[in-house]
DNA sequence: AACACGGGGCG
DNA sequence: CGCCCAGTGTT
């Protein structure tokens, strides 16, 4: 046999194991998949917010989202025409926060320019805010049958294992080839229940540790398998270690007119968190010397996050430690130090000779001294910076009204819980 | 190409 | 409890 008969019948061998890859894997889909809330309709908007939704989230975290966000905007005009804070509060808890916020800008994007429609061809897709290579391909073929590839890391799994692709997942030319080889698998016709079972067989049987391959609809002709390699497939390079950040966090309890509230904080409108509502806190200062992680003297402490209280012009008087609490990111993990703190009835005489705290978002600290800075203030007293650093307070109840990050949604909880104990138990 | 951007599940 | 999972936007 010649070079060129060896190519020529490798060649005829993957365009056979390409058949009947797709058409065992489809004919699998049908009888296994999953009843899910956005399945029930082809409305392009479900699918579209569905998609967004699953992007770094599993199913099962999204249904009640999704459904409690459908009913809240059931249209695109809905959506469009929300203020901002529904749509983030609506999201609270699902992370990623600039995907509800991209979400809302697309929606005005579709009522503007799309009469409300969700549009069904590439390049409008494709232009939506937060609507990047995935997501099109997912709803245009999803939503509308175009035999458009729909890339996800389950399908670039599925995609190595099968046919034995050992480029890195993380760069960005492999996205390209499996975008390739996934839309010449797409059967005539079958873009949307082809595209999902892709998808679905990586969710349910191909998974990241222990594939199910006894179960495989396609494990007679996969490659990894076969040389005994499916476990250590998709190669992909590993993410930097999140950097450690210890903060001091203050819970301020108010008294007299603000006897049973706490004081939050909201975030600044871009970065990290963008807009969220939270305890304020502070980067701790680094302990010289003692052991890492250690926390920071009870007396060093309250005296740091009295001067960052005085700094941004909140008048509290730390009193004691309360509890510790992590929040991970991908990129970064902070420790919270939480204390806390009695509202004061004016700003304490000044501890030194400074002015007003400047934000500075490059190092996420107010610092530095600007005395020309004005405090805005509202009707009821609380202050509003432009960017961040507006602070209200707040009772149980009225948290219903602000978006939080999880961790000072626990801590809010915890905080409130304890408190009605204390008033039991003084009956 | 590298980094920013949350939160949850699994073994 | 350490480890893993992941699209889009920005720079």
């Amino acid at each position: 046999m010649t070079q060129q008969d060896i190519q020529v019948q490798d060649g005829q061998e993957l365009r056979e194991a390409k058949k009947y890859f797709s058409y065992h894997l489809l004919e699998w889909y049908q009888g296994q998949k999953r009843d899910l809330p956005w399945r029930r309709h082809r409305n392009p908007y479900y699918i579209w917010i569905s998609e967004i939704m699953l992007q770094q989230t599993r199913v099962d975290t999204v249904i009640p989202y999704f459904n409690r966000f459908i009913e809240r905007f059931p249209t695109v005009e809905s959506l469009a025409d929300a203020p901002e804070e529904d749509v983030l509060k609506c999201w609270e808890g699902l992370g990623y926060y600039s995907r509800a916020r991209n979400i809302q800008h697309a929606a005005k994007q579709v009522k503007e320019l799309y009469g409300g429609q969700v549009p069904n061809d590439r390049e409008a897709v494709f232009s939506l805010k937060g609507v990047g290579p995935y997501t099109a391909g997912a709803i245009l073929s999803i939503a509308f049958n175009r035999p458009e590839p729909a890339v996800d890391g389950n399908v670039m799994r599925v995609l190595s294992r099968y046919f034995l692709i050992e480029d890195d997942i993380a760069k960005g030319p492999t996205r390209v080839k499996m975008e390739r080889l996934a839309a010449e698998l797409i059967p005539e016709g079958e873009a949307a229940s082809f595209n999902q079972a892709l998808m679905e067989l990586g969710a349910l049987v191909c998974t990241p540790k222990s594939p199910r391959c006894l179960t495989c609809p396609v494990m007679e002709h996969c490659a990894a398998r076969l040389a005994g390699c499916e476990t250590s497939l998709p190669v992909k390079t590993k993410a930097k270690p999140p950097r450690p950040e210890e903060r001091l966090a203050a819970l301020i309890e108010g008294r007299g007119a603000h006897a049973g509230q706490v004081l939050i904080r909201q975030r600044p409108q871009s970065g990290l968190l963008a807009r969220m509502w939270e305890l304020p806190h502070w980067p701790a200062p680094h302990g010289e010397g003692g052991a890492k992680g250690a926390r920071l003297p009870e007396a060093a402490a309250l005296d740091r996050l009295r001067r960052s209280l005085w700094e941004a012009g909140i008048s509290a008087r730390p009193e004691k430690h309360w509890m510790a609490a992590e929040h991970i990111f991908s990129h970064i993990v902070w420790t919270l130090q939480v204390y806390r703190c009695s509202e004061e009835d004016a700003l304490p005489l000044p501890i030194a000779a400074e002015g007003r705290a400047v934000y500075n978002a490059d190092a996420d600290l107010f610092s530095g001294i600007d005395s020309s800075m004005p405090i805005e203030r509202f009707e009821d007293g609380t202050a509003s910076p432009e960017d961040g650093g507006a602070v209200r307070w707040i009772s149980r109840e009225d948290m219903a009204n602000y978006a939080f990050p999880n961790v000072f949604l626990k801590l809010l909880n915890l905080y409130f819980d304890e408190q009605e104990e204390r008033a039991k138990l003084e009956q």
